[in-house]
DNA sequence: AGTTGTTTACCGATGA
DNA sequence: TCATCGGTAAACAACT
């Protein structure tokens, strides 16, 4: 990664791409992540160039957040509040910047289409999850599927009790076999060569009102220590018709990664 | 209304 | 020289 610079450029334009800047801005972070907001905050603090124009210089810097495969968004926990995600280097993008910090990388980072359409299915998979969860909840409580006035409290508390009662009914497998349970549901076909598949944008639509997107992929341990703080995959009692966020996990290992462990984060809706 | 994030497009710079 | 990397502008969706 780029070094930090005790020299200061003034108002001198520092010799970093935005690339640098960010990665910089995130590997001096604590835990190795974070908001768009502070990104902006370290590059200003330490180069004072980027005091000016700053409108025009953080839409490049969005660009290149998105537009690079070597940034990848961590979904907030629930408990922190805040506007956008945190922001983190992919594990292994980490080293992009061995030789010096210069203004051209010789290789642009990019994952695997391989690696991606892992992605794809395992998504395809939690869709087809989050439908059975869904449809077992309202086949259990049609009447929380009508329109907006639940007492999601009340709903909370029924499916809880019921959950403490260990009504079979009610029952899903538990956190350490959930990732079998889900990958027992069936995945999507390969992409296609036409135009529409294409085109079509990375969100699968699991039901009317679930949508689910790919948030970001990494492959950190769990003793790392830079492992965000994710929630638990969610009881489907939590998905009343109410809109709600999650931030399920799930694990499977990729070819020629031994010991590493990859996660995808994604973020569900369910919106009434 | 401002922030965050995605995407397309164009062009200059740069490295192999 | 040529493929690609980086900077910039801009349209746009979605969220707070
Ligand atoms: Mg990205």
């Amino acid at each position: 990664m780029p070094r930090p610079l005790k020299i200061s450029y003034g108002d001198q334009k520092p010799p970093y791409s935005y690339i640098s800047l960010t990665a910089m801005a995130i590997m001096h972070s604590p835990q190795k992540m974070l908001p768009l907001s502070e990104i902006y905050r370290f590059i200003m603090e330490q180069f004072p160039y980027y005091r000016k124009n700053m409108q025009k210089w953080q839409n490049s810097l969005r660009h290149n957040l998105s537009f690079n495969d070597c940034f990848v968004k961590v979904p907030r926990s629930i408990s922190k509040a805040g506007k956008g995600s945190y922001w983190t280097l992919h594990p292994k993008a980490f080293d992009m910047f061995e030789n010096g910090s210069l203004l051209r990388r010789r290789k642009r980072f990019r994952v695997k289409q391989l690696d991606k359409d892992l992605i794809d299915n395992k998504l395809a998979k939690i869709s087809a999850y989050s439908r059975f969860i869904m449809d077992k909840t309202n086949a259990l409580h049609p009447q929380w599927n009508s329109l907006g006035s639940l007492n999601a409290a009340l709903a909370q508390s029924v499916i809880s009790k019921a959950y403490a009662q260990k009504k079979p009914e009610y029952m899903l497998p538990s956190h350490s076999s959930l990732n079998a349970f889900i990958e027992s549901f069936p995945s999507r076909p390969k992409r296609e060569f036409t135009i529409e598949s294409l085109i079509a944008p990375d969100i699968v639509t699991a039901s009317d009102n679930c949508k689910i997107q790919i948030s970001s992929i990494y492959n950190r341990n769990w003793e790392s220590g830079i492992y965000p703080d994710l929630v638990r995959m969610p009881h489907f009692l939590q998905s009343t018709p109410h809109y709600q966020s999650y931030s399920p996990s799930v694990t499977h290992h990729i070819m020629h990664s031994r010991q590493e462990t990859y996660f995808n984060n994604i973020n569900m809706y369910f919106e009434a």
